[in-house]
DNA sequence: TAGTGGTCTAGACCACTCG
DNA sequence: GAGTGGTCTAGACCACTAC
């Protein structure tokens, strides 16, 4: 079913494992361009395109006239957290000790900030869903989702306990394009306090989320809640400047 | 001074400056690549490549077999706020209404935990510095930074009053390679209520973060305070899917 | 089938680092 | 000056969409 990858994708996979298995160690140059291209039978732009894709991920950096090498680990890194920078969804991340508990699902007419969010008129419907995400059966995300109903003609309570972005991509056959994410603290409200299970006081890591298709369509518009101590976002940054 | 950019690079500008003014249209087609090529005289790769930049930033999409779209904006976008992603500290985001006050700024040995962070030895001593951010006089961030003291050695109070990050490019010339980041909720703690102005119950948004120079050596690890309702972090998350 | 974007080549020139 | 990575070309073939 799976079609061949690129060259590009196959090449940066045997360099990322390279790094791996030690073969190429942390501050040491790995061979240069020309000599990788010869190794692997392609020209030199296509090892260049492999290379962008490691540097972008962190994994090398290049100076021009001189060399490319390698990264070492990043230290924060090492307690793994969600990437904030993630298109898959919860299910994709943490299978089978995810499940599902659905507080909410009802039909409502959009808010002024849900038309602008979701970008549709005042006529067209919304589902407006609360699920609870438990992992090993403890409270670890509140979801409040919005969502045009026109895009999501059969969604029931069998896909929300499982997953909505599979039931997107496989049962729709409609392709994610990107989200927008906006990462704020607030305090605990009810709804917190009786799901998560937060003290009154407590802190949240509230996520707000516009997302759209490949075709720029957004789909949904979600907050999440997450106790202040069983979760954080993670973010990697790499500078792209050669100047 | 400034060499001239890449082709890539003004093409992708030029592209980017019609969408601005509405000379492409969003969800409407722009031209295809070969009409591209030739309109500014270049190969198609070299398009392919400007495209490439702009589908990464989120302003345009691709449907092989079909063609290029313009994305129309981002709704949440419009509140603006400080991207997850930056490379440029808080004095280029702000300019002149960013002031400074310096708390603390005293030298200290390693914590097993800076030893890690840093990649230090128990015997390279660390700068331990924090300081208040003010936008136009008011607190904004209460920043936590360690950093080690062989890689600054003529770090002082001025320069802690303006940029750190223009001391390492223009005074040390050296290059940000990237950063790690860790966002969290937290409770507020006594250095946030004196200096930021929190109340003893809010929640506060934590960015902890550890930053290294192009050739990987880390040079900061920091966490950075904000009060919940004066910030919060946004992120822009593309699926590169073609499958 | 025609037209699109994605990949890849073989070579070229340039900018840069280092000895 | 030798060697490196960054850019760019002119063309080719392929995968996919739409008709």
């Amino acid at each position: 079913m799976k079609i061949r990858a690129p060259k590009y994708e196959q090449i940066a996979e045997e360099i990322r494992k390279r790094i791996r298995d030690g073969i190429y160690q942390p501050k040491t140059a790995i061979p240069d361009q020309n000599t990788l291209a010869k190794e692997f039978g392609v020209s030199r732009m296509t090892i260049k395109k492999s290379l962008d894709g490691l540097s972008m991920a962190g994994l090398i950096y290049t100076r021009r006239g001189d060399g490319t090498y390698v990264l070492g680990d990043i230290p924060l890194k090492i307690d793994t957290n969600s990437p904030a920078q993630k298109h898959t969804g919860l299910t994709a991340e943490l299978g089978s000790r995810l499940s599902s508990q659905v507080i909410q699902f009802t039909t409502i007419m959009p808010t002024e900030e849900l038309m602008e969010h979701l970008k549709i008129n005042h006529d067209e419907p919304v589902l407006n869903i609360i699920r609870l995400r438990l992992v090993n059966k403890e409270p670890y995300v509140l979801e409040h989702t919005y969502m045009p109903k026109k895009l999501m003609p059969n969604l029931n309570n069998r896909v929300l306990k499982h997953s909505i972005y599979n039931y997107l991509e496989k049962d729709l056959n409609l392709k994610l394009g990107g989200a927008y994410r906006k990462i704020h603290a607030d305090f605990s409200n009810n709804l917190d306090i009786r799901y998560l299970g937060s003290q009154p006081n407590d802190p949240i890591l509230e996520v707000e989320q516009v997302a759209w298709l490949q075709n720029g369509i957004p789909f949904e518009y979600s907050f999440s809640r997450n106790k202040y101590d069983t979760r954080s976002y993670t973010v990697l940054d790499i500078n792209p400047a050669n100047a």
